[in-house]
RNA sequence: GGUGGCGUAGCCGAGUGGCUCAGGCAAGGGUCUGCAAAACCCUCGACGUGGGUUCGAUUCCCACCGCCACCUCCA
């Protein structure tokens, strides 16, 4: 069984969905007014693995992620490039979904975006309105009264009294709110800004809004699990679940939040301006370092994720290259042949475990070192078995083993380098085979001598 | 001030009331190799501070110190 950390309950729950098997997620995505940092593609490598492995345990997964595309950001983006919002978030948002994939992040079943469902949003806020727990203020909007709802406040672990205190101490507050804690549903249409008809005037949706309406609308009435960075639970998702609440809708049975990126002990964020592009990190380390730095660290826990943890990845990933290659040279077949149960339950223990990428990997990597222990001592069954393992466990985190151009790679002038050293080495012309050597090493190959021949890689 | 969380070996980072041992990176030594590379073995070193509970605490409780996040937009 899979045990979750649930927010609303401050404590880890077993995941029992709504309908045995299957299980619905709903994961707050970004807002498209700039390229990702590498905190975008943590949160959405955590997710990422959360929906994979469900899936490798056997459940069922819809996985939902929305893109925020209308928003004062990007309005204000537009403007200041005298271009449309739709162009500014179009193409933010290619470069964001062009980056996960080469993350390896799988796309979501469905990304909805706001602009594409005000109908609901409309219909959601009328059904608030007339309930009385949201009201218009003229000219100005529609806003959600937070006094109405018994249960705000339950999620991020927030007093009313204390939230009411603090209000207004850090951001002007409008004084014809009923409470300097109501927020804005429907923001009446101000020139020059998109805008869309409603029972209350032209205007554009408030932020929180578009996440209960979607949700409940791609995924239905008391869906499984409702995630996104833990910088969202306050006011966001406490927000969300007021409104779709207040409105007589069961909302997440679960929620869970991942933890922000740090960079020199600080949090990265675009108003700090403290990030690393997305791109940039991937670039320099490469994705499956960036993945494998990002599942070393518990979801839950903000994280360095700077060139040091990086680097430290690569050359991790390095030694999972390494063994396939090993293993192939070997002449060990690996493909049909079952993994070792006890090695797989120790991985689905820690990973049942809310998650525990950190044990998953720790499993992983101990299993690198018993195959090639394994190799060494010629053991060929119990290395396939234990290779397959790994290549099964680390795929199911969604780290490819031995992938592409490090194992197999045909290159005929190379190939012909390594012979022709081999020759010499084969007359004892070590002064040869050094050269030869010496000329592939600043190509970037790296020969590897084993008992069944030379295998390079780049 | 309120809320949530954290402080583990050179670094990153899991975990557990006692059992030989997380794992990754780095460092030193060794085995293998013509030399390397890769691999394996060994070594190095830990649980913020002070109390308490206990036969025994890094793990539970209390206090203290330090750090971070949220309380405004934010993944």
């Amino acid at each position: 069984m899979v045990r979750i950390h649930d927010t609303l309950l401050g404590r880890d729950v077993e995941l029992e969905p709504r309908v045995p098997g299957r299980v619905s997620i709903y994961v707050c995505g970004p807002t498209v007014y700039e390229v990702p940092h590498v905190g975008h593609g943590r949160t959405a490598l955590v997710y990422d693995v959360i929906r994979r492995y469900l899936e490798w345990r056997g459940f069922a997964v819809a996985y939902v992620s929305n893109v925020t595309n209308v928003d004062d950001r990007i309005i204000a983006r537009a403007a200041a490039e005298g271009a449309t919002e739709q162009e500014i978030s179009a193409r933010y948002e290619a470069t964001y979904w062009a980056e996960l994939e080469r993350l390896g992040v799988r796309r979501p079943d469905d990304v909805p975006h706001a602009t594409e469902f005000i109908e609901p949003m409309v219909d959601l806020i009328a059904q608030l309105v007339a309930s009385g727990h949201a009201y218009v203020i003229e000219g100005e909007g529609v806003y959600f009264a937070v006094d109405s709802y018994g249960g705000y406040g339950e999620l991020s672990h927030r007093r009313l009294g204390d939230l009411l205190d603090s209000a207004g101490s850090r951001v002007d507050v409008d004084e014809r709110k009923r409470s300097p804690v109501d927020f804005a549903l429907w923001k009446a249409a101000k020139p020059g800004e998109p805008d869309w008809d409603s029972p209350w005037g032209r205007g554009r949706p408030g932020w929180h809004i578009e996440c209960s309406a979607m949700s409940l609308e791609l995924l239905g009435e008391g869906f499984d699990i409702h995630g996104g960075g833990d910088d969202l639970v306050f006011p966001h998702h406490e927000n969300e679940r007021a409104q779709a609440e207040a409105a007589g809708h069961e909302f997440a049975r679960h929620w869970i939040h991942s933890g922000m990126v740090m960079i020199g002990g600080e949090k990265m964020s675009k108003s700090l301006g403290n990030f690393t592009t997305l791109g940039e990190a991937i670039d320099a380390h490469g994705d499956r370092a960036f993945r494998l730095a990002v599942l070393q660290v518990h979801y839950r826990s903000q994280m360095e994720l700077g060139d040091t943890e990086l680097r430290a990845a690569a050359e991790a990933v390095g030694r999972l290259d390494a063994l396939v290659r090993r293993t192939v040279a070997a002449g060990i077949a690996v493909t049909g042949v079952p993994v070792a149960d006890d090695v797989a339950d120790r991985f689905r223990a820690a990973m049942d475990d809310d998650f525990g990428t950190p044990g998953g990997v720790g499993v992983v990597f101990d299993t690198v070192r018993r195959a090639n222990s394994a190799i060494d001592a010629g053991d060929e069954p119990g290395a396939a078995r234990l290779v397959a393992t790994v290549v099964e466990l680390a795929g199911a985190l969604g780290l490819e083993v031995g992938a592409g151009e490090t194992v197999a790679e045909r290159d005929a002038e190379i190939d012909a380098m390594v012979a022709e050293r081999d020759a010499a080495r084969a007359t004892k012309d070590f002064a040869a085979a050094d050269r030869l050597r010496d000329e592939l090493t600043a190509r970037g190959i790296t020969l590897e001598d084993t008992p069944r021949g030379t295998v390079w890689h780049r």
